[in-house]
RNA sequence: GGGCCGAUAGCUCAAUUGGUUAGAGCAGUUGCCUUUUAAGCAAUUGGUUCGGGGUUCGAUUCCCCGUCGGCCUACCA
């Protein structure tokens, strides 16, 4: 007999002779899924395995439903979604993979606390849905009659936090975006968050790159990963680093693309197979050819920096390139892991990048954001992790649905 | 949101061109066996073939609608 607990397997064998007849009588009524305890001496059996000799037995729990096939064990997606217990109780790799994420949970809390960073909770519900562009989910409070947005991002309210003089503050928390369900996209995930003041993009990126490299060596033991494709990782290498707009160039064959007009652009992004419209704008059709070109291949962690200014309205822009930001985004296993900034600290700037995002988007503007960041933000660098997406690359899943443990499902 | 594919016993899967009573392994039940690595042997129970409609002498099989799932795609700066 096989008995299982949250870590493992133990064989216990059972004997009429020393268990007594009565007992026996009741250990043969037993189902797979009944919960027992087992007592008596370990020996190993001539195979040489550990097995408990049963001199008392009890039965816990009953099980009143049958458990899956054993060996073929449970495979239907919708069951092992829907009934997250069998898939648990029934597929170790599963149940390892959930013990996996709140390791890679706990280990980014550990270093973040190491380095000084004070963990901060920071409201669902708000006024305007701020720090990225998704459509929200829309509530609404009774008491108060008024609509409320669950959030998208974590931004914003942990600046007003720089601005409140907590130099190094980190959120871990849901996130919930009203948009598709797919193989990487959940509509509620959980992001980390965290703004370090006196830093910027330069000091994220050895912020990540240790954090990273801490969770695949201590936290999960591992130097490389072999993700879902066969390709292998490694982490512990040279991270390397290339500027956005050289890799565009690089793909495209042409190092003057940036300036070719928007119908040049569009022509030769169709040319290479993409579906470009015709209302893009010019750094969409650039970004549609990194994000479709570029981004898969980039398997070994890449930090693609200088990314053109239309992309990101909260950072700051490049001292002497009034075209790019001071960002990276990191790229592992062809997914954008991390994007980090040198955070935009100036109101008035901020609130002209604001504006004009505004008038190409459906944004509105967060005054209350804007009138916080005029008692003096300092400067600083702030890096956003999907929690989701780091645990898929981590523990070899390639889908996010295999870590979390109850996924959206349609009804 | 769009496209393609799928749904058969508790689980994993079969079922010929549309043809008798939809099969097997595991689980369950009954009996035997007792150091077995998916424990073994024998017998046995178990089906609204996802739901609804249609075509047909006859539908798991073909058609339509719905539900749910998978893959791709779109939205996700």
């Amino acid at each position: 007999m096989k008995i299982q607990d949250q870590r493992g397997i133990i064989q216990s064998y059972v004997r009429i002779d020393s268990l007594g007849e009565e007992a026996y009588a009741e250990f043969k009524k037993l189902d797979a899924g009944d919960i027992i305890g087992v007592e008596g001496p370990l020996f190993v059996t001539k195979t040489g395995e550990v097995t408990v000799r049963a001199e008392r037995y009890e039965l816990v729990s009953k099980s009143l439903r049958p458990l899956p096939e054993k060996f073929q064990g449970l495979k239907d997606q919708e069951q092992r979604i829907r009934q997250r217990h069998l898939d648990l109780i029934m597929n170790l790799e599963s149940r390892e993979r959930f013990f996996n994420r709140s390791k890679i949970i706990s280990g980014i809390r550990r270093f973040l606390e190491e380095r000084d960073y004070l963990e901060v909770e920071t409201p669902v519900f708000q006024n305007i849905a701020g720090g990225a562009a998704a459509r929200p989910f829309l509530t609404k409070h009774n008491a108060l009659d008024r609509e409320f947005v669950l959030r998208i991002s974590l931004e914003l309210y942990l600046k007003r936090l720089l601005v409140g003089g907590f130099d190094r503050v980190f959120e871990i928390g849901r996130n919930f975006r009203n948009e598709g369900i797919s193989r990487r996209h959940n509509p509620e995930f959980t992001m980390l968050e965290l703004y370090q003041a006196y830093s910027d993009y330069r000091g994220m990126m050895e912020l990540i790159q240790s954090l990273i490299r801490y969770l695949v060596k201590d936290v999960l033991k591992k130097t490389e990963i072999t993700m879902p494709n066969g390709e292998v990782i490694d982490f512990l290498g040279e991270w390397k680093e290339a500027k956005y707009k050289d890799l565009v160039c690089e793909k495209v064959e042409d190092p003057n693309w940036f300036e070719l007009s928007k119908d040049a652009k569009l022509s030769k992004a169709r040319e290479l197979g993409l579906e470009a419209q015709e209302d893009w704008e010019d750094y969409e059709v650039s970004n549609e050819i990194f994000g479709k070109l570029i981004e898969p291949n980039l398997i070994q962690p890449t930090f693609v920096t200088h990314l053109p200014k239309e992309l990101c309205p909260l950072a700051k822009i490049t001292i002497d390139d009034s075209s790019t930001i001071d960002v990276f985004e990191l790229c592992i296993g062809g997914m954008e892991i991390a994007p980090a900034y040198s955070e935009q600290n100036d109101p008035d700037m901020q609130r002209e990048m604001f504006e004009k995002q505004a008038g190409e988007e459906t944004q509105n503007i967060d005054e209350d954001f804007l009138e916080t960041l005029e008692y003096g933000m300092p400067p600083a660098g702030g890096l956003g992790m999907g929690i989701d997406r780091i645990v898929m690359l981590l523990t070899e899943a390639d889908t996010i649905r295999d870590v979390i443990l109850y996924p959206q499902l349609r009804s």
